[in-house]
DNA sequence: TATTGTTATACTCTATAACTATA
DNA sequence: TATAGTTATAGAGTATAACAATA
């Protein structure tokens, strides 16, 4: 409750931000790899469901959502679909256009996934209500608003 | 102050926050694995430049922080030494350990790196000096604090 | 005995280029 | 001509198991 300094004042230029964001992600994402490799799936496959689980894809938009050649979708949604996550839709206005959809085996992976991401929940349930709505508005306005998606 | 529900408002519950950290995640990621192959670096590559960017770090250290084997080290650390980004050191302490330094041209790529974020920068720029304060402050709660290390 | 780093192996991810089917 | 998806290929990342050197 005090004013005494701090020994840990915020860094907050952007070159701090970045770097702690750094860190901060490199933490979910470590947390992310091994909730993933508990389900037996790699991280790029788990990654591959959670873009999913937002809504069917088809290829080239997954690729985009990767950041990867849309070559690698392929064997990656093959790899899914073999095991029953997945499944390739025909898209009826463009027969060119395969829609990726999660089953619902995949829907409950996906979500057995986040589930055991503890450090990441435990983290954020630690934040009360106010700080929670203001990292959403936060990291909503620097990823989302501001990306040209 | 009113009740009246809004179109946009921020769902913070921890499930929503996950969602969003999944997005804001995608982003980041996405932005430094261009940046990384700008400079002709894998993601990888990117990560341990930017793990030894805060020190040096034994081979098995770098493993625990980009959450992967041990034996995966070897061969990442072996590209990057052959470019001459980094270098091994034997440890004086205990010579099984060989610690990775950072050479003067991986420093210089590894902030050319950033410097390359232009989505994630810009981003953060959007933010003003009190949004930025409460962003460090909320994320190294999140991630840092909370993290076992 | 335990730990550090490496090697061998098999599988997955990745970008690139070339191909097909469709638009 | 252009685009969506696939295939082939080579290099890189990954976990597992086994190993030598050191603690």
């Amino acid at each position: 409750m005090t004013e005494a300094p701090r020994a840990e004042a915020p860094c907050a230029d952007t070159a701090g931000l970045m770097e702690l964001l750094s860190v901060s992600l490199g933490v979910y994402y470590g947390d992310f790899t091994v909730a993933a490799a508990s389900e037996n799936l790699t991280a790029s496959q788990g990654r591959t469901l959670t873009v999913l689980r937002r809504g069917p894809a088809a290829m080239r938009t997954l690729a985009e959502n990767m950041t990867c050649d849309a070559s690698n979708v392929t064997g990656i949604v093959d790899r899914l679909e073999k095991r029953g996550l997945v499944r390739r839709e025909a898209d009826p206005s463009d027969r060119r256009v395969k829609n990726v959809v999660l089953t619902a085996e995949g829907e409950r992976v996906t979500d057995a996934i986040r589930a055991r991401m503890r450090t990441t929940r435990d983290g954020l349930d630690g934040l009360g209500d106010q700080d929670r709505k203001r990292l959403y508005a936060l990291l909503e306005r620097v990823f989302v608003s501001g990306s040209p998606s």
